[in-house]
RNA sequence: GGGCGAGUUCCCGAGUGGCCAAAGGGGGCAGACUGUAAAUCUGUUGUCAGUGACUUCGGUGGUCCGAAUCCACCCUCGCCCA
């Protein structure tokens, strides 16, 4: 009804190593539009061949926003990201443009087209240690026992096992006063300003997938991921950016604790566990249309479907 | 040619007469997910049928009420002696 008003928004999600990027440079292309990522990784500056960052002749000159702007020693959060990206995209809307948001990060994605609202204050790292350590001590049953207590039903809907969520959810608590429960309630208050197109890329042959992901490893490492893996061991990194796949497991081969064989194989299961992560959270969203690639002969074939499916949901 | 050791479910690996469809780990599959999310966590994993049945532990044949577990022969691999 008010969909008139709202900011139009594409999203170009999908499993690692799906064709997000060149499908979203090509949907750019075609409806004047500037590219927001939404990738936990691409954000990090440096860290280029291993998170897949596109390079200047791959981007075709579409500006591209939230991505290689922040120093891998800096940490990060959905609440900032969706900040940014807010911003990125008044402004990219303000100029006429169609802002295309792409990237495999669910909860980054989810969390801004949804309008998610996150409270003003974020995290005390002294109190998380606190409970973690309670939790290494007495057991994580007794730690979610105290959540239980406190928050009865965000209890319930995390594991005991899962201390990282259970002690997130006492902080909240005891940050703020309210519930995690509470919290997540008003977090949805503020009705979306966007009005979304939701594409999700994946393929019906789940090993093509896998190829695809498997081919692109090996790439990374012709590439050069090694060099920018020496470099994030030499420059430090927050914890954020350690968790980046590629990174984490080449510096075991770097430390020589094992072969680069070892390493390669690592980053590859990593990867292909990473893209059915990614699949499950898009999957259980009624609202995503999914685009299978190998539905087509060739890849024009496909992004010409593409261009018209946006086509469609521009002139409704 | 002789001696010893090993062959277990997708992989590694426990099991040495019943409590074994067979521990544990890996992998696979499925799921959860609101300030670390490329992370974290959960479930499941012989087949079929809903408390049961059926096929499996290199092969064949035996012993036994009963075998992955014992015996015989055979095959394959590893090490040692020729």
């Amino acid at each position: 009804m008010e969909a008139a008003k709202k900011i139009p928004l594409v999203v170009v999600a999908g499993p690692t190593a799906s064709g997000k990027t060149a499908a979203a440079i090509h949907i750019c292309q075609h409806f004047n539009g500037e590219v927001v990522s939404a990738d936990s990784m691409q954000i990090y500056k440096y860290l280029s061949v291993g998170t897949a960052k596109p390079d200047e002749e791959e981007k075709s000159g579409i500006p591209h926003h939230l991505m290689d702007f922040l120093e891998p020693s800096q940490p990060f959060s959905v609440a900032e990201y969706v900040q940014l990206a807010k911003e990125a995209i008044a402004d990219i809307h303000r100029r006429g443009k169609l802002p295309v948001v792409v990237g495999g990060t669910g909860l980054y994605i989810d969390s801004l087209i949804y309008n998610i609202q996150f409270s003003e204050s974020d995290s005390d790292p002294k109190l998380r240690e606190e409970l973690q350590q309670y939790a290494a001590e007495h057991g994580n049953e007794a730690l979610w026992n105290i959540l239980k207590e406190k928050d009865p039903e965000a209890a319930d809907n995390v594991h005991p096992n899962n201390v990282g969520r259970v002690v997130r959810a006492i902080e909240m608590i005891e940050l703020t006063g309210k519930t995690k429960t509470q919290q997540l309630e008003e977090s949805r208050r503020e009705p979306s300003p966007y009005d979304v197109l939701y594409l999700a890329l994946n393929y019906r042959d789940r090993q093509t997938l896998y190829d695809r992901i498997n081919l692109r490893v090996n790439i990374m490492l012709e590439q050069g991921l090694e060099n920018e893996a020496r470099w994030l061991l030499e420059h430090g990194y927050a914890p954020t950016a350690a968790q980046a796949i590629g990174y984490k497991e080449m510096f075991g081969y770097l430390n020589g604790e094992e072969t680069l064989e070892q390493a390669i194989e690592k980053i590859q299961q990593g990867s292909r566990r990473y893209a059915k992560r990614q699949l499950t959270w898009f999957r259980r969203n009624e609202e995503v249309q999914w685009l299978y690639p190998d539905d087509f002969e060739e890849k024009t074939d496909f992004l010409a479907s593409l261009c018209e499916t946006v086509s469609k949901w521009r002139k409704l």
